[in-house]
DNA sequence: GCCGTTTTCGGCCCGACTGTTTTCAGTCG
């Protein structure tokens, strides 16, 4: 079994004694356990059979029994167990704001509330403010928190849509006489969230054997027919996956539209019909003649359009821009030379500075900057003076014996305070010590937009502050960001000459895309970072070339492309603001 | 359930916030 699945099932394992009331500390050891999994190295069948995880901390006898019996049946009975007597609405009803395992539990023996739709008709009834715990304000919390899940049901995470994405690639390539496959859609449009996996593939003969076996393919649930050449099935955790099967001449309108977007689409048929072109999903033509397009650069060529990259194609407008040559070059992941937002073990890192330093190396990247959690954000281990001096002094050992191969940079992760005060600001000379700041939001959510947004312009005021992290704070599917007027923020940093970053992790995204353009007109620079918390998580940074790309950015937007000497002179001007 | 001992039970990341309470449980990052 592969230890990531293993894992997962060992954490829910822990979610499943939660949600049944168990002992919280009970449950927690699976959760240790899982993570404790992730970390170590090796495979997970040769880690249980060589009784390698006796030696794990987190494990023990409970534990590694669920381990060995995974390994030899890819199963636990203790997590069917679990399982068959826990509805998976439960699982739904975790994600809402404010409701963990103890309330949901307390709602499902008490209400029999085993659903959003329970939940919601229990919260419409107010047979909820009566509990012990909760009240009108909570029960008015829940009705919202249903509305926000219920508007992001059926999207998924780009995370999730690749990993399907990729799956379905590899099968469908597998079939006889598919001779090319593409991701399309919201997906190849690296939209921070998608509703399903769109895929297009070139069949040279028949496409109705690839549509079977499509409807086939393992897990597949649900499947049906779309027209003659397609098909939608449920995928994995129910995503759902549509596929359009055309022959060689069509699969360059094809891919366009089922690339999308809708506006898009329509503006490039517009063009099409000015220049005497018709285009439809089927291909292009001149009267009743097709015109011969292989693949997408050539159709945007003969209707005078220089190529569109997925990502622009969302107004509409770009159709335009394009027709006159002015479209930006966009940021690509091969122009990344480090990042400047990640946690260490001295925080809520898994990862070794070390470790991560030569993760970074292995990736190619130049530099890399560190900025763990400060003082202030307690749960995360943030750092003391103490353990800052203490880092430094590894990152200056570091930088003596390596910096000719990677650089390290001292940055910090600083809490923004409730007053928009920076964490340690009272404190002399703590900010100074480091090359750059990152600011960023993790307490007092509840502000109003008003109070929200003058606490960060007043932390941008902090002539410390080099870059504001996640600006909304938002969690991809799980909840909205805090409210704050980004209008307001966006001037206010390009005053205050601050950057704002692009929060890489998938959960995040953040600052969205829809306000690059506008930010980028008032000179606002922006760092690509992964927020990593794990080695792993410094591949992260390639969502968030997706958002920059979305968002019109090119390389010299973006500060972690420039070349290590570029950044050092930047960060020094920072300095002396 | 696991860990770590002042070696066999008590504590488990920790402090702030929120909405309940009327002194605190639950949630969150």
């Amino acid at each position: 079994m592969d230890k990531h699945a293993a894992a997962l099932i060992i954490e829910e394992i822990g979610t499943l004694m939660e949600l049944q009331g168990e002992n919280p500390f009970r449950a927690r050891a699976f959760y240790n356990a899982a993570r404790a999994l992730e970390q170590v190295e090796g495979e997970f069948d040769a880690l249980v059979a060589e009784g390698k995880l006796e030696q794990v901390r987190g494990f023990g006898p409970a534990t590694i029994a669920v381990a060995r019996e995974l390994a030899e049946t890819g199963a636990s009975s203790v997590h069917h167990e679990l399982r068959s007597r826990t509805p998976d609405g439960l699982f739904d009803l975790l994600r809402i704001p404010g409701l963990g395992a103890k309330r949901v539990h307390l709602l499902h023996t008490q209400l029999g509330v085993e659903s959003l739709d329970d939940l919601e008709r229990a919260a419409e009834e107010d047979r909820i403010a009566s509990l012990p715990g909760f009240g009108q304000r909570t029960q008015a919390k829940l009705l919202e928190g249903i509305a926000y899940l219920r508007s992001q049901m059926g999207r998924s995470r780009q995370p999730e849509a690749w990993a399907i994405a990729a799956a379905l690639t590899e099968f469908l390539c597998a079939r006889a006489g598919v001779v090319r496959v593409e991701i399309a859609g919201e997906l190849r449009r690296r939209l921070e969230t998608v509703r399903g996996v769109d895929v297009v593939a070139v069949v040279s003969e028949q496409a109705a054997p690839v549509i079977t076996a499509f409807l086939e393919i393992p897990g597949a649930r649900g499947g049906e027919r779309v027209g003659a050449s397609g098909a939608r099935v449920r995928l994995g955790d129910g995503i759902e996956a549509r596929l359009t099967c055309v022959p060689p001449d069509a699969f360059a309108a094809a891919l366009l539209y089922a690339t999308g977007s809708d506006a898009h689409v329509a503006a490039v048929v517009a063009r099409a019909e000015a220049q005497g072109y018709r285009l439809n999903e089927f291909g292009l033509w001149r009267g009743e003649e097709r015109v011969p397009v292989s693949d997408e650069a050539t159709l945007y060529r003969v209707l005078g359009l220089d190529y569109i990259e997925p990502e622009l194609r969302e107004a509409g407008f770009e159709v335009a821009l394009a027709a006159e040559g002015g479209l930006p070059t966009l940021v690509a992941l091969t122009d990344l030379r480090g990042c400047f937002h990640c946690h260490t073990s001295y925080s809520d890192g898994r990862a070794s500075l070390t470790e991560m330093a030569m993760a970074a190396k292995a990736r190619g990247w130049r530099y890399l900057g560190i900025a763990d959690h400060s003082r202030a954000a307690a749960y995360a281990g943030g750092l003391s003076v103490e353990q800052i001096e203490r880092q430094h002094a590894e990152i200056d050992a570091w930088n003596a014996e390596h910096g000719h191969e990677l650089w390290l940079f001292k940055g910090m992760e600083t809490d923004i305070l409730p007053d928009g005060r920076l964490d340690y600001a009272d404190e002399e000379d703590v900010l100074g010590r480091f090359d750059y700041v990152v600011g960023s939001v993790h307490s007092s959510f509840s502000l109003s937009e008003a109070e929200m947004t003058q606490r960060i312009i007043r932390a941008m005021e902090d002539p410390h502050l080099t870059l504001l992290g996640h600006p909304t704070g938002r969690l991809l599917l799980g909840r909205e960001g805090y409210p704050i007027d980004m209008d307001a923020v966006i001037d206010a940093a390009a005053d205050a000459g601050v950057g704002i970053e692009i929060n890489a992790n998938p959960n995040r995204l953040d600052m969205d895309w829809r306000h690059w353009r506008r930010a980028k007109e008032r000179g606002i620079l922006t760092a690509i970072n992964p927020d990593a918390h794990s080695t792993q998580g410094l591949g992260d940074v390639e969502y968030g070339i997706g958002v920059a790309r979305k968002g019109w950015l090119t390389a010299a937007d973006v500060i972690n492309t420039w070349p290590l000497d570029e950044v050092r002179r930047h960060f020094a001007e920072g300095r002396r603001r």
